[in-house]
DNA sequence: AAGAAGTGAATGACTATTCATTCATCTACC
DNA sequence: GGTAGATGAATGAATAGTCATTCACTTCTT
């Protein structure tokens, strides 16, 4: 029977080899050596080279997606959602510096698959976002003319660039609580004194 | 001799090339046919593939940015520093979408030579950004609890990101202006309500 | 022993780069 | 001012290397 834990192995494996080459730099003989199987293995798991990037988003976003939505469920201020949204997309992306790496590069990939990637689970990601400030704006506690399309991007960008503190060498010193405060400090009071 | 235009066009087809299938994607044949030149007349101009790509960031970008420093030069307001920035690069964005691109998903790659590139012309321009922040601080404008090192990233990260709506289909109805207020209320003022 | 899972060498497609050749333009000489 | 020779930019077919994928074979499991 093709295990699971088979599985899991070259996906885990590929995080690695794609996060390090890259996704076209990436040689299949090289998830193969990493994850300790033969070549020809990893097509018993997987379609194709691409199918195997498609399965890394896919199933180790999906988790992280799955962790922050269920969190974030059993709150009702809008501050507090949004600081955990930060905290925990900051400590994944710490947590798991290979993946961060993937998704830093490959999310970027102008490939029509990846594309429409980017246009699923990751637009799901991103509305959890906006979802939350629409909550904020109508409890009164965030600006009405702050626009939940444009500043969810604006955010998303923010948090994925700041954590790349951590997939860049010689940036380490920064943790995990004082850069999500750093954020939410920017986000929620904005950078003017209030004098 | 070899004309500075042929360098030119073959730059902007590249760039077109790159914007539409990414670097791995587009073939030296896609960039000479674009260019409507012999595939072989381009390593006269271009050492490899990859020296293409380099120029087209190092070339493009070096324009924005000394447009934005120069424009920066005349102010002495952090906030309208701060204005200028975010509207320079979002126009010159919005206005070559073919470059917009290729950053969106080049300036990524994991590749050593991207990578370094990343570490130099791209370093100074985010740290016009931490400049900007660290004259704000010392005029008692912006807070001091504000780490530039930080900010400057989620900056950046937050305009990047933003900037995708003119490059992916059906987001067009956001103009350079509205969206440049929302990320200056976004990182000035911040989201919450001040009451 | 049969079927499933695993192997890795062989295949074949793809394309960056090279280079022998062409040809338009320039120079020198009468 | 016209011709012969020199120059070097431009060409694109041929090369050479890379690597994803396949498949004939082996090993394991029940």
């Amino acid at each position: 029977m093709k295990s699971v834990d088979k599985h899991n192995k070259i996906i885990v494996s590929a995080t690695k080899v794609f996060a390090k080459k890259g996704f076209f730099n990436a040689r299949i003989s090289d998830i193969a050596k990493e994850a300790k199987v033969a070549d020809g293995t990893i097509y018993l798991y997987f379609n194709n080279k691409f199918d195997i990037l498609i399965s890394v988003l896919e199933e180790e976003i999906g988790k992280i997606i799955d962790q922050i939505e269920k969190a974030i469920e059993q709150e009702t201020d809008p501050v507090k959602m949004m600081t955990i949204f930060i905290e925990k997309h900051l400590s994944a992306m710490k947590q798991n510096k290979n993946l961060a790496e993937v998704i830093h590069i490959e999310l970027r990939q102008s490939d029509r698959l990846v594309k429409e990637y980017r246009n699923t689970s990751f637009k799901q990601y991103i509305d959890v976002i906006s979802t939350i400030i629409k909550k904020g704006q109508e409890a009164g506690i965030y600006r009405t003319d702050i626009l939940p399309d444009i500043a969810k991007r604006a955010f998303f960008g923010a948090l994925d660039e700041v954590s790349r503190i951590w997939t860049t060498p010689g940036n380490v010193k920064y943790t995990v609580e004082e850069t999500s405060e750093q954020i939410i400090a920017l986000f929620l009071s904005g950078m003017q004194t209030t004098t």
